[in-house]
DNA sequence: ATGCATGAGGT
DNA sequence: CCTCATGCATA
């Protein structure tokens, strides 16, 4: 019952074909946006459904699991239909979509790189740290600071940052391989050398060079200074409020904005961020959230390769790691995430494990690579004598342990906060929390996606908690024009409960109910309308699990995108190798990221529960001698040629998509889908750049 | 992992 | 002719 028939010749002539019938995959697809589809749509009647290769119709109300995921869509939609749009508030209509297209921007302009080219001699961990610490801001103290206060120390820090940016560049004048800063692309020739202008644009673009993406809490907040926000927009920042406006779509109920009179699809980030400046002393918070996805002003923290013990600005890491519910600085999802990529690439560059910060070989599965995720502990070692790295792993029950001790450390937590909930001053983000009972850390967030639950051969983890940047915001909808303060936090609903209710294996949005004491009261702070369901982290985090899930069975993507069509979920056929894939890089729309979710999360929960007595069905592929479609290929010249005028026209008109093929001497309908393929490129999200690292480190 | 492609559903 | 979800073919 396989498929594959379709063979399209590439002469030219292939164009058109019959569908009549729905007998294979490619009449198939859509399937999942169907679902969605339809069932939003409140008039829609339709219940036949095109699932995978088999094509099944169905009831749509059959599912449960998709009836759920359409639930969630929909309260999504309400959400935020209802939420408020007031310009002197917030900017409800800021939709999950548009951080993700600023996220998305923000990947494409700033590509990860590998870091081989820095600094050899220092994990990117060690890098990244550097760059937390240097930060004495944070979001936290943003909202529970006095404004004033809050510039100075912003200005400290950057003032800082500047002196820890002379000081390298001072120590690598001469050191030619400094690439980086003769990088054209990378540099402003125009500007005035050595200004503090220029030192900041180099300075963030240096740090973009190896900071992961989504740069997070203390990164933003420091870049809440107009100053930084301006110099690194000067060229909307010169002229007054920027012509843009906001209006109601009902398209997808997504905002519209005109900017220059102009309707646009979306506004540019940087004038996004200027509209929210005029705003500015009531939009902290949007402010705040609006930056902390965007490259362009995240972060003047220095890289500095090598500064690490000789710098007389470093914060001393040492004094903010001493005891039970210490505070550690804000540490950024980035780093986190990176942190676990690096040790990836680092132990695969025989970068001894010494130099990762503590990273104990425990955290080394018999192949050597990293596995487990990511526990603060061992980064920080905050309590040696904990370390869950000492616990050998039982056969069995270790989620519930976890959880057990996660709800005890969590309950001990909360009692030990009841006193002094309001004296965590600074650089406070996430907490970490030993019971001192049993052998977990538990490391609390702030209003992060948790990550539980992963264990590996020979070490169980402590309860990874991925720090997460708050897509929610905090709780509270409304702004407090005068005196921008932490409501509390919103208070996690049974922790156990969510956390079974997953498996385990997805994550859970979880907020600490004492959120690092900034629990003042009629605060308000920027909270997207969106279900916690649909937070691109959680996406995120998930896929990660479920790779590594996957990769301990020994189920190739390809094997996963099969068993999905035995799984008996309604609707649901066989996915190919390629979506699994694109699924496990994030590589895929939102929409699609979310409604596959549930399903694979399903099959991986149905995989790991027959996981032993399973055997490899070894699907018999009769690969029939067909003549096999041919793969038109666009040569580099040509692709420059397509990118330049993609990057002046993504849409170009029919004639025009003539005009171009003939130039190029391509077929008409290449360049035509060139054209679709490019611009729906442009809109797939991707998280991070883990991905990229991720294959390569972790690919066998 | 990704480039080029298809086809359903829409505008 | 577009967008979106997906897939085959291939680097």
């Amino acid at each position: 019952m396989e498929n594959k028939q379709h063979i399209l010749t590439n002469d030219g002539s292939d164009s058109s074909n019959t569908s009549t019938s729905c007998k294979n995959s490619n009449i198939c697809s859509n399937r999942l946006r169907t679902i969605v589809t339809s069932e939003l749509n409140e008039n829609s009647k339709k219940s036949r459904l095109y699932f995978g290769n088999e094509c099944k119709t169905k009831q749509i109300n059959n599912s449960h699991k998709l009836n759920s995921l359409i639930t969630t869509d929909k309260s999504y939609q309400t959400s935020f239909e209802s939420a408020e749009i007031n310009d002197s508030c917030l900017n409800p209509m800021v939709t999950n979509h548009e951080n993700f297209n600023l996220y998305n921007n923000r990947l494409s302009t700033t590509p990860l790189r590998k870091s081989s080219s820095s600094s050899p001699q220092q994990p990117n961990s060690q890098k990244m740290l550097d760059n937390e610490i240097t930060t004495k801001t944070s979001i936290l103290e943003w909202h529970s600071t006095p404004e004033s206060d809050m510039l100075d120390n912003i200005k400290a820090d950057n003032s800082n940052n500047e002196q820890l940016l002379l000081n390298y560049k001072s120590q690598s004048a001469n050191q030619s391989s400094d690439s980086m800063y003769n990088n054209s692309s990378f540099v402003n020739n125009t500007s005035k050398n050595n200004d503090k202008n220029s030192a900041y644009e180099k300075l963030i673009n240096q740090t973009d060079d190896h900071s992961p993406p989504l740069s997070y809490s203390s990164q933003s907040t420091e870049n809440l200074n107009e100053d930084s926000v301006r110099t690194n927009h000067q060229h909307i920042l010169h002229s007054q409020p920027h012509p843009i406006e906001k209006s109601h779509s009902n398209f997808d109920n997504e905002c519209m904005w005109k900017e220059n009179d102009q309707h646009v699809d979306s506004l540019s980030f940087d004038n996004e961020i200027n509209y929210i400046k005029n705003h500015w002393n009531s939009n902290h918070n949007l402010l705040m959230n609006k930056l902390r996805f965007h490259s362009n002003i995240t972060t003047p923290t220095t890289t500095l390769p090598s500064a690490t013990n000789n710098s007389s600005n470093e914060l001393n890491f040492n004094e903010h790691t001493s005891s039970f519910d210490t505070m550690i600085p804000c540490i950024s999802h980035n780093f986190l995430t990176n942190f676990t990529r690096t040790s990836y690439d680092t132990v695969q560059s025989n970068f001894t494990q010494e130099n990762l910060y503590g990273l104990s070989s425990s955290n080394l599965n018999t192949n050597g690579n990293m596995v487990g995720g990511f526990a603060n502990t061992n980064i920080f070692n905050i309590d040696n004598n904990s370390h869950p790295a000492s616990v050998p792993s039982n056969t069995h029950n270790k989620l519930e342990d976890e959880y057990d001790c996660a709800e005890h450390c969590l309950d001990t937590y909360n009692h030990s906060h009841q006193q002094h909930r309001h004296h965590h001053s600074h650089n406070q983000f996430m907490t970490i929390n030993n019971c001192g009972n049993c052998e977990y850390n538990l490391n609390f967030p702030n209003d992060v996606t948790l990550a539980a639950g992963t264990t590996t051969n020979n070490f169980k983890t402590s309860l990874n908690c991925y720090l997460l940047p708050p897509i929610n915001g905090f709780n509270g909808s409304t702004v407090d024009n005068n005196h921008s303060q932490l409501t509390d936090g919103i208070v996690a609903p049974n922790f156990k409960t969510r956390l079974n209710s997953s498996s385990g294996y997805s994550s859970q949005n979880f907020t600490h109910p004492t959120i690092l004491g900034c629990n003042h009261s009629n605060s308000s702070i920027y909270r997207h309308p969106v279900e916690l369901d649909y937070n691109p982290r959680e996406l995120e985090a998930f896929s990660e699990l479920f790779k590594q899930r996957r990769i301990k069975l020994g189920v190739t993507q390809a094997d996963v995108g099969k068993a999905l069509g035995n799984l008996k979920i309604s609707g649901v056929g066989s996915l190919s190798q390629s979506t699994i894939c694109r699924f496990e890089s994030l590589t895929l729309s939102h929409n699609n990221m979310v409604a596959l979710k549930p399903v694979l999360q399903a099959w991986l929960e149905e995989a790991e529960a027959e996981a032993s007595s399973r055997l490899n069905h070894p699907n018999i592929y009769d690969l029939d001698e067909e003549r096999r479609r041919k793969r038109t290929s666009i040569t580099d010249s040509e692709k420059r040629s397509l990118e330049a005028f993609f990057s002046i026209q993504p849409r170009p008109s029919s004639e025009k998509i003539a005009q171009i093929a003939e130039k190029l001497n391509l077929k008409k309908n290449v360049v035509r889908v060139w054209f679709c393929n490019q611009r729906q490129k442009q809109k797939r999200m991707k998280f991070s750049t883990l991905g990229m690292l991720h294959h390569s480190a972790t690919r066998t």
